[in-house]
RNA sequence: GGUCCUGUGGCCGAGCGGUUAGGCACCAGUCUGCAAAACUGUGUACAGCGGUUCAAAUCCGCUCGGGACCUCCA
């Protein structure tokens, strides 16, 4: 029986058993991009972290909906009312439609998130397609006087708010502290208050992308969407929600206030939070251009890297670290795991050639009863993969010789590490083979090389391998014959 | 300035009251014509100072580093 799973929840601050809502059911949303540049791998490790949790909620069995969404609507480049919205200003640096801008960021989005082997969301809805449903949620909290209109803008009413609810849950802040700690900004006259935030957006005279609305031609306010469109897919109340960790304030905070202020609870059971990656010991931001593209990672084409990184294997790398944790990016911790992922492959791969014999000379039952532990812990990642190198350690003496497992051992070692590393971590083996004319050639070439050796004609040996090395193709001498792989 | 997180062996990175996580590197060994690859073995580290406890990397206090958020960001 599957032992109960585990998950640090924000709100509360620690972990917690997670009980759906629904048995067998989850429902989970997470704050996806806004299109108005490249993701950079920063970006990609919350997705890939969010995949990770969603590929093991899948495993234990639950039926999941997995919403995440794309923000295409502008947005302003900061809180003051005369900033322009990031689209528009691509747009205008591009010299494309506001739409182009969305569609091309969308598409390569995509492209990324395929690469690094994450599953499509079940949902995958947009700001701009749901302007209708926002707009009625901005009318209700208006009619729930939790909001008010100033100059063709309506903004939430947090103090108001506060008086019935705890705006701060989330974030553990004081609304006096903020209050007092609040920055001067730029033309927020409108508001009555600095921590009040925009429901609705009037547009000024410049901003494209624009709606009509009881109040204005305009757009709405950033943390309406994930509002609209969660409980729209979801709910009003729904089991997890996820994002970044910088999304904690005041994005997820305000979610909560309006989830309230519509519905009168809170909308959300789970909050989870997958931290930064940082490069440098500084968060990969997009603002500050500290930050490092996937397509650099993979050609190597940057100065921070000396090569290439698999996608594989960059995901290899964040799942060794805890999806709660920093982690730092850096050339010799990528490579590490490199090395750290072909060792776990090569052990996976012969798993398929083992012997078997009338005993185990290992609980095999208690290996794998630790790797679900590990992944009920909250996730522990980097707990299952400590593990999982265990048994591969095993695994390897049984090949050597030093250890033994039945039949029936090594097809539950298998079936379940098979789970593990594919389904829930989302690794894939490295393609290796280019096509069968490279193999065919491969073949004759290690022909006339083994004619070579036999002959102990070491000279013509040693310069094929060297030669077949310099154009990247390593050969490997084993008991077995020469095999060879593509570097 | 406020709120919160964090500091682990050469590097990355788990653990968070008592069992030497794991990976990489290093060194040694097996294999090999030599290599490479692969496999095996070896490391008692927890910023500093005090305190609580039979017992602390793990709890508490202070000091010193690093980071996140408080403005758009995953």
């Amino acid at each position: 029986m599957q032992k109960e799973l585990k998950i640090y929840n924000t709100l509360s601050g620690q972990k917690e058993v997670f009980v759906p809502i629904h048995a067998d059911k989850v429902g989970m949303y997470v704050c996806g991009p806004t299109v108005y540049s490249d993701v950079h791998l920063g970006n990609c490790r919350t997705f890939i972290s969010f995949d990770m949790i969603y590929r093991y909620l899948l495993y234990l069995g639950y039926k999941v909906r997995y919403v995440r969404n794309i923000t295409d609507a502008g947005h302003l480049e900061n809180d003051a009312d005369e900033g322009e919205d990031k689209i528009s200003k691509k747009a205008r640096l591009e010299e494309l439609e506001p739409m182009e801008i969305v569609q091309k960021y969308t598409v390569g989005f995509h492209a990324i998130l395929k690469q690094f082997n994450t599953l499509p969301p079940s949902i995958e809805p947009t700001a701009t397609g749901h302007i209708i449903e926002q707009i009625e949620i901005v009318k209700d909290i208006i009619a729930k006087g939790l909001a008010y209109e100033s100059n063709g803008s309506i903004y939430f009413d947090v103090e108001k708010h506060n008086q019935k609810h705890d705006y701060g849950v989330l974030s553990k802040r004081k609304i006096e502290d903020l209050i007092s700690g609040t920055r001067d900004l730029d033309g927020q006259d409108e508001k009555r208050s600095p921590l009040d935030f925009a429901l609705w957006k009037k547009a000024s005279p410049f901003h494209i992308m624009r709606w009509p609305s009881p109040w204005s031609q305009g757009f709405p306010g950033w943390h309406l969407e994930c509002t609209a469109m969660s409980q729209k897919y979801l709910g009003s109340r729904f089991d997890i929600h996820g994002g970044g960790m910088d999304l904690k304030f005041p994005h997820h905070e305000c979610e909560i206030a309006q989830g309230e202020a519509v519905n009168g609870h809170s909308p959300v059971n789970y909050w989870m939070h997958a931290n930064m990656l940082t490069l440098n010991g500084k968060k990969m931001s997009k603002s500050t251009g500290n930050n490092l593209l996937p397509e650099e990672l993979f050609t190597g084409n940057t100065d921070l890297l000396d090569q290439g990184f698999h996608p594989t294997v960059a995901r290899f790398f964040m799942m060794q670290a805890h999806y709660r944790s920093e982690l730092d990016f850096s050339s010799e911790a990528l490579k590490a795991s490199e090395k750290g992922f072909h060792k776990l492959m090569n052990g996976i791969k012969a798993l398929d050639k083992l012997p078997t014999a009338n005993t185990s000379s290992e609980n095999v039952e208690l290996l794998l009863i630790r790797l679900h532990d590990a992944m009920n812990d909250d996730f522990n990642t980097p707990i299952l993969i400590a593990n999982l190198f265990e048994i591969i350690s095993f695994t390897n003496k049984v090949n050597d010789g030093n250890a033994s497992v039945t039949e029936k051992d090594l097809n539950d070692l298998k079936t379940v590490i098979h789970s593990m590393v594919f389904d829930v971590l989302g690794l894939t083996f490295l393609e290796e083979v280019g096509n069968d004319k490279l193999a065919g050639t491969m073949e004759v070439i290690l022909t006339l090389r083994k004619n070579a050796r036999d002959q102990k004609d070491w000279g013509t040996s040693d310069l094929i391998r060297d030669k077949l090395s310099e154009v990247g193709i390593q050969i490997k001498d084993g008991k077995e014959g020469t095999s060879w792989t593509i570097s």
